[in-house]
DNA sequence: CTCATGTATTCTGTATACAGAAGACAGAGA
DNA sequence: TCTCTGTCTTCTGTATACAGAATACATGAG
């Protein structure tokens, strides 16, 4: 039985487990607990105010994603940030954008103007937040419009890594400024339904940005060792 | 400090939450715990003998690869078996063994021509597990030697769909015959260091062995239904 | 002074206990 | 007869309690 008068569902608050999850992947994300670092469940459960038993199971899904790694015995580590893994992580999702687009563009979709339009103002502006948040809708529209939700929840599980590389390099060196014409140039593609055009800038367009991302992190590390 | 003579590690085993997602795993993908059937945590502690703690943890990690779904309030149902669901696996799954077979090549990578002779016995033989871990052996072996190690977990997370599926459909129609003749043309390309051909060869296998399963489960598919 | 060994501490993983949410069922009213 | 509502049951998620494993430290022998 429907209502007559619409009235908006309330909020209803996901697990502890969940919110956990999303707390301590966010502080990794974001740098607040930095590449390293060792936790300890009990630590963060007295953080979050609840039991380490919503704690245990977001660390659970965190080894998976590979954020943190076991530290044997005395809790979990935060994942080291290595070139290696950064050249790994962009040549999968080399691939996987270059298929999201393909699909995005056989399929027509009609993707908003705004968000390559949007992504251009946040990166002008100093937000460092704002213009993750920018880059990640546009290639998240482009998965969603794929219509594969196997490949949507495949990348998902890249973009916790990718936040967290671009927030740890971006903060030092700002944006790659050619990014948004080769957005615009993605989205025209996919607008225009070419098929192999779409993928073949998304290939690039990515692998360009692991490229760019490696250098800058093998010159950070190079730092970091002459300081040390 | 080394020991002189060598001493053979004790097997140690591993959590419980880690041995109740391998059981439960193992039940889905054999098909003895079928599609849309419901499980309650407390059946299944029962069953491996333990708390209800671990297979929480267990369930957790199966609902996030897809393989179980929450049934609102009363546990949780085995996921269905829908041909959406293996085009848009087999999709990705082209894409990264394409990746995979071309990385292996321009390593050169050393497989084993075994690989594809045992593959070639396994599936003169009637035992359908050694079918499938033939395959599943082959497949893993090209992952492993693109020696890149976020891909080979994107693949791990498919292959628990891949082994039920195959499941599924092996025990009523047998093999795709020539899916060893296809083996062995990706084995040589990569032997040879040939990328792109071992690319392409990998992309094609993959694309025709998900429209094979698509085709089979579909007929399956509409036999169920009349019989109901 | 160095290294090995025993002890203490820390932290995890599992079991048990408890409270709350969601569906199932039965009974009252139209 | 059908629908709505209140109650009951079931199942989950979280907290607490407990036991075992792994490291770190201190102590004593060489």
């Amino acid at each position: 039985m429907s209502l007559t008068a619409p009235i908006s569902p309330i909020a209803i608050a996901p697990d502890l487990a969940e919110q956990a999850y999303q707390a301590i992947l966010d502080a990794i994300c974001e740098g607040r607990f930095k590449a390293g670092q060792r936790i300890t469940q009990e630590a963060l459960a007295e953080s979050l105010s609840v039991s380490r038993q919503p704690v245990l199971q977001a660390l659970l899904l965190l080894k998976r994603d590979g954020l943190v790694i076991d530290a044997g015995g005395r809790g979990v580590m935060v994942a080291p940030l290595t070139v290696e893994h950064i050249a790994n992580l962009y040549q999968v999702r080399s691939v996987l954008d270059g298929l999201a687009a393909r699909e995005a563009a056989r399929r027509r979709a009609r993707l908003s103007p705004k968000l390559v339009t949007g992504g251009r103002e946040a990166s002008r502006g100093k937000d460092l937040r704002s213009v993750i948040e920018a880059d990640l809708a546009f290639h998240r529209a482009i998965y969603e419009a794929a219509g594969n939700p196997v490949l949507v929840q495949s990348a998902e599980r890249h973009w916790s890594h990718i936040r967290r590389i671009m927030g740890a390099t971006l903060s030092q060196v700002g944006a790659r400024t050619a990014i948004w014409d080769e957005h615009e140039r993605m989205l025209e593609a996919i607008l225009q339904g070419d098929d192999n055009a779409a993928q073949q800038l998304a290939l690039h367009h990515c692998e360009n940005a692991g490229q760019t991302l490696v250098e800058r992190v093998s010159s950070m590390s190079e730092q970091n060792q002459q300081q040390a």
